[in-house]
DNA sequence: ACCCAGGAAATTC
DNA sequence: GAATTTCATGGG
């Protein structure tokens, strides 16, 4: 994989197992939109750029090489080997392995860990589209402005200095108090959130699930998505429908040391055949 | 009007 | 302790 610098951002070459849409747009990240060209435009760890694959291109634009070394190729996670981890999981089931080449373009984003914590908070009883709105005045609101009309996630720190009525423009519901109170957990220190990189699994969860409105499926998507714990397996209500119907018997601990990109294999695929679970 | 959405807390049994 | 209800909001 080679980056170059090109007028008005970079280009990085030789970029396998990535489909823009399927990665981006299948429910783990809620800050990345589409435009008509199939690029996509969004803002992660305080950068916005536009994207734009071409074959095994990728372009970056408004990045630089320094930024691709110190951001984008973490976050698009190019230090896994996505084709190899497919061979390996086909061989546990082969509805998994069918899931797994309906969009083998799907990669699990690095993503900042307090944002995945809040995303995933707003998640819970919601769906995507209104996730999304709901995040993104969020950041409208109490995010730094890096550009005109460009918004950073807002730091714990901002947040914990508010309290559950100034979320009240996010429209966010009951979830409002959940934010504020793990805002300030994040923030004092009571909720390490590095740490949870490194802890052993049990003890990661239960030191996310200390903020109120983070059970076990919140805290689990926090882990794969915020803190790359690829092991993880959350299971929301698709998961559940798709392991009732197409993974009968089985249960979270089958599929493996990837089991979380098996995971969104499957929550993708689900998904987009709702047909399977009527 | 009713049901559901990448759930979890509060309440009841 | 396990099962049920409630929690805001918006779209179908």
């Amino acid at each position: 994989m080679v980056c170059n610098e090109i007028t008005g951002g970079i280009k990085v070459s030789g970029v396998t197992d990535l489909d823009l849409a399927q990665t981006l747009d299948c429910g783990q990240s809620f800050r990345w939109t589409e435009l008509s060209d199939n690029s996509f435009e969004g803002v992660a760890y305080g950068k916005f750029v536009t994207i734009k694959l071409e074959g095994t291109d990728l372009y970056i634009y408004n990045a630089t090489k320094s930024e691709y070394e110190t951001i984008w190729f973490n976050y698009f996670d190019f230090g896994l080997n996505y084709g190899k981890i497919r061979e390996e999981i086909r061989k546990i089931h082969p509805v998994l392995n069918e899931a797994a080449e309906y969009a083998p373009g799907i990669r699990i984003l690095r993503q900042e860990p307090y944002e995945a914590l809040c995303t995933f908070i707003i998640s819970q009883n919601n769906n995507i589209k209104r996730i999304k709105g709901i995040v993104r005045r969020l950041c409208e609101n109490f995010g730094k402005e890096i550009e005109k009309g460009r918004y950073a996630f807002p730091t714990a720190e901002k947040m914990a200095q508010l309290n559950a009525d100034d979320l009240a423009p996010l429209r966010a519901g009951f979830r409002d108090r959940y934010l504020i109170d793990a805002a300030k957990k994040v923030a004092y220190g009571e909720v390490d959130l590095e740490k949870c990189r490194t802890l052993e699994y049990e003890q990661a969860r239960k030191e996310l699930m200390k903020i109120t409105g983070v059970g076990i499926k919140v805290a689990d998507c926090t882990l794969l998505f915020g803190l790359h714990r690829v092991e993880a397996f959350p299971v929301d209500v698709w998961m559940k429908r798709a392991m009732e119907i197409l993974f009968p018997g089985m249960s979270a601990n089958d599929f493996g040391e990837f089991a979380g990109i098996a995971q969104q294999y499957i929550f993708h695929y689900s998904r987009m055949h709702p047909e399977l679970f009527i």
